[in-house]
RNA sequence: CGGGGCGUGGCGCAGCCCGGUAGCGCACCUGCUUUGGGAGCAGGGUGUCGGAGGUUCAAAUCCUCUCGCCCCGACCA
């Protein structure tokens, strides 16, 4: 039969067998203080079998499980320069269906693709005092070209705001030149201290959306387009429920008027932002003279908005799914949604199932991301426990009493839940439950955040939360700077943002306007 | 950027205190038996001990510097 080589996400090498039990019993005597929000209470019932066994629970230490299952699902490893990473074709298959996904609804409302260069003048960068103070520490600079010294250098590009902005001022002339809708797929640059996997690391992939407007109203509107839009992605596709709103001028991107946010909780009760739509107002349009005739004639300077999201995300999917078994992929980014594990006793039965997997991947054929593992080397055991570490959604194993029943047994990756599908049901069957997955996996996470915010009235009850735990704390708000230093100050929990969507907290706000608080990445 | 920890075959580690021919498990290769929750036996290959300097007859081991990773804090997407 055709084996099916050159499943770009095959695994390599299993990893060792051998438990480090004295390793792990240190740690555990370590992490027994620790806040234990992220544990769920059935975890102690691993009963029998522990099916993943050499991976750091997360009750144990969050920080290290991240950083074992990131590598161990070979979704990144790190690379010779400090800080950057090298994302490996499983986790870069989850960033393209990402891509996928989100390219599509951008170009949806009305945006089109382009490219700015990497390369960004000093003096461009330093025309806006605000942006370059914020970003002038973590530039990565370009002094030397070939042999020769350069007159001016170059900083690798942080964000495109001042590429951008001298660019448009040079093709935008009249309102009719308006709106300017562009995003670009690009990487970034960011010298940072501490680095993390795809959290924070020096180098990232992003899309960043650069829009210029003729009226601050329009400029407005786009701002909230774009954290819809992104709410909808990462709620849709990712299955992270996330708060979406302002921030407070604290948390401001350097340079903006307003920035906007949408924040999602991690099982560390840790919270991630995890998109960013800024109004930049008139800011860059002044320093970079971008104008525009109106209808009067008159010159008038545009109004811009910026909007990203990272492979950051890619980090948001794995601290929000993930369990002690590694990760737990939304089946509309899992590079491999459905694997086919083959199993076999004698010759006779292997050439039996292996010509009805062949019916079986005629019958599922485009309408779901099929791989056969039919890896003679691993058992059916071993392949069981590498895909559930690696988030596969859904597990077909078919073996000679599956061929007999003219069936698969189906497994899902998020509960377990077994279930015999019929070949002559798998074409409609298989897509129905994988949509299964994803809301599952979206409930869950959202039970998990409503589980993990609380309600404070009072710096008190603030810190009294967060003596003892972590998740969201929704406070009644009025802009209170002097409050939310006190608070950062006091918990180390700052604003996260102040959701649009206040629904969620009207029965216990009276009718006054929550923000969220909380500890981040 | 401060405090702590760790760098030894592909991975996980022992050896370091007390200097003396570099080891174990897994993985990998070959063969046979296996395959419904990480298979078994037999044989085999694998190391500039993170890097640079120093001390010494001799350094994985002692000293100095340096690079990287992890954790906790401060700072920032």
């Amino acid at each position: 039969m055709s084996r099916s080589r050159g499943c770009p996400y095959t695994a390599a090498p299993g990893r060792a067998r051998a438990v480090r039990r004295r390793a792990r019993a240190v740690q555990r005597a370590h992490a027994s203080q620790r806040s234990s929000i992220g544990e769920r209470p059935v975890t102690e019932e691993k009963s029998k079998k522990q099916f993943v066994e050499d991976l750091t629970d997360q009750s144990d230490d969050f920080s290290r499980w991240y950083t074992e299952v990131v590598r161990k699902a070979q979704l990144a490893d790190y690379s010779p320069v400090r800080g950057c990473m090298v994302i490996r074709p499983y986790g870069y298959g989850l960033w393209e269906h990402m891509q996928r996904l989100l390219d599509a609804r951008i170009k949806a409302t009305g945006h089109q693709n382009a490219y700015f260069p990497m390369l960004i003048p000093e003096s461009l960068l330093q025309l806006e005092a605000d942006h370059v103070e914020g970003f002038a520490p973590q530039c990565a600079w370009v002094t030397e070209g070939g042999s020769e010294k350069l007159e001016e250098r170059f900083a690798i590009r942080p964000t495109s705001e001042a590429i951008i902005g001298h660019m448009y001022s040079r093709w935008i002339e009249s309102y009719r030149d308006l709106p300017v809708l562009i995003n670009q797929w690009s990487n970034a640059m960011r010298w940072e201290k501490v680095t993390r996997l795809f959290l924070r690391t020096a180098e990232f992939l992003w899309q960043e959306g650069h829009t210029a407007h003729a009226s601050a109203r329009e400029c407005q509107e786009e701002v909230l387009r774009m954290l819809e839009v992104y709410r909808d992605f990462v709620e849709t596709d990712l299955a992270i429920p996330v708060h979406g709103g302002p921030k407070s001028e604290a948390e401001r991107f350097a340079g903006a008027e307003m920035t906007y946010s949408i924040e999602a909780l991690m099982r560390d009760g840790k919270a991630l932002q995890a998109g960013t739509s800024h109004n930049l107002g008139q800011h860059f349009a002044k320093v970079f003279d971008i104008t525009f005739q109106d209808e009067q004639g008159k010159r008038q300077h545009v109004h811009q908005t910026s909007w990203g999201v990272s492979t950051r995300l890619i980090g948001a999917v794995v601290m929000t799914h993930g369990d002690d078994q590694g990760l737990r992929l939304p089946p509309h980014i899992a590079p491999v949604q459905a694997v086919v594990v083959p199993i076999w006793r004698k010759d006779e039965d292997r050439a039996a199932v292996t010509q009805f997997v062949g019916r079986v991947k005629e019958a599922v054929g485009e309408r779901a991301r099929l791989w056969v593992d039919d890896r003679d080397q691993y058992t059916p055991g071993w392949k069981y426990n590498e895909h559930e570490m690696r988030g596969v959604p859904v597990r077909l194993e078919i073996g000679p009493r599956d061929v007999a029943n003219r069936a698969v047994m189906s497994v899902r990756r998020d509960n377990r839940a077994k279930e015999a599908i019929p070949i002559a049901d798998l074409a409609t069957r298989l897509p129905v439950l994988l949509e299964e997955v994803q809301r599952a996996l979206f409930q869950s996470a959202l039970a998990f955040r409503e589980a993990n915010t609380g309600y404070a009235n009072s710096i008190e009850e603030i810190e009294a939360h967060f003596a003892s735990k972590r998740g969201f704390v929704a406070v009644p708000w009025e802009n209170d700077p002097a409050l939310e230093t006190l608070i950062k100050e006091r918990t180390g929990a700052t604003l996260r943002c102040v959701p649009i969507d206040q629904a969620p907290f009207e029965a216990r706000s009276q009718g006054r306007r929550v923000a969220l608080f909380a500890r981040a990445y």
